[in-house]
DNA sequence: CGGACGATTCTCT
DNA sequence: GAGAATCGTCCGG
C-alpha cells in the first residue's frame, strides 16, 4: 500500500470522483493500521453547488481548506460524527469529493473494535461509519492524502460504476437532483440510503 | 452571544 | 419510516 503521488489528484473533480472507485483509503495509527476499499464518492462543486459548503465562494475556517491544493484532506464535524472528503479541483475552486463508503480490507479486527460491531456488513457502509472505523478524526484536516498516516493508494479497477443524486441534501433546491454520487455497482458495502440510479 | 441547522446514525415501531 | 441524540459551525443582531 503506497500513497499516490500529489499528481493523481490533478484533475477535474468529477473524474477524479470516479477514478477514487476502487483506491484504498489507508489510516495508520498507534493501534495498528486500518484500510478500505473506495466504494461510494460524492462530488461537491463549489461556489454554483448549493449543496456545498463552499457554496457562492463561502470562505470559512471550515472551508478554506478546499480552496487550495487538490489532495489534502476536508474533515468535518456532522452530528456526532467525522466526515472525510478529498479536496479537489485547481487552487482557489473550492471543490471536494466526500467519501460516503468503503469495503474492508485490511485491520478488520481493528475496526470492529472501533465500531463495537462484529457486522462486516455494518462496518464502513457510511460516511460517519468509515470514519470511526479507520479512526479519522478532526486531527487529519489540512494534511495531505499523498503521505501517512492518512494516505490513498491504488487498488482494484472497479467493474462498473453506478451514478446518481446525491444523498442527504433534500433542502439544497435544484442541486439535489445533480448526478454526482458515485458508487461501484452492486458493491454491498456502498451506504444504505439509497437511491435509484440515473445510469 | 444566541439560535438554527445539518453531506448522520441508531433505535425503536 | 420517524424521532432523538447532540454539538461545532455559522450568521444575524
Amino acid at each position: 500500500m503506497e500513497p499516490l503521488p500529489s499528481e493523481f489528484f490533478k484533475k477535474p473533480t468529477l473524474v477524479l470522483a470516479k477514478e477514487l472507485l476502487g483506491c484504498l483509503l489507508v489510516k495508520e495509527t498507534s493501534e495498528g493500521t486500518a484500510a478500505g476499499y473506495i466504494v461510494e464518492t460524492e462530488a461537491y462543486m463549489g461556489p454554483e453547488d448549493r449543496a456545498a459548503h463552499s457554496f457562492e465562494n463561502r470562505r470559512t475556517k471550515r472551508t478554506e481548506i478546499m480552496f487550495g491544493e487538490a489532495g489534502f484532506v476536508y474533515t468535518y464535524a456532522m452530528h456526532t460524527h467525522t466526515l472525510v472528503n478529498v479536496v479537489s479541483g485547481p487552487v482557489g475552486k473550492p471543490e471536494a469529493i466526500l467519501i460516503r463508503a468503503v469495503e474492508p480490507f485490511h485491520g478488520l479486527e481493528l475496526m470492529k473494535e472501533r465500531r463495537n460491531t462484529e457486522n462486516l456488513k455494518n462496518l464502513t457502509d457510511g460516511p460517519g461509519k468509515l470514519t470511526k472505523a479507520l479512526g479519522i478524526t478532526m486531527e487529519d484536516y489540512g494534511h495531505p492524502f499523498t503521505l501517512p498516516p492518512l494516505y490513498i493508494a491504488s487498488g482494484k479497477s472497479p467493474e462498473d460504476i453506478s451514478i446518481g443524486p446525491r444523498i442527504g441534501i433534500d433542502n439544497a433546491g435544484e442541486a439535489r437532483d445533480y448526478p454526482w454520487r458515485f458508487w461501484i455497482t452492486d458493491n454491498s458495502f456502498v451506504s444504505r440510503n439509497r437511491k435509484k440510479p440515473v445510469k
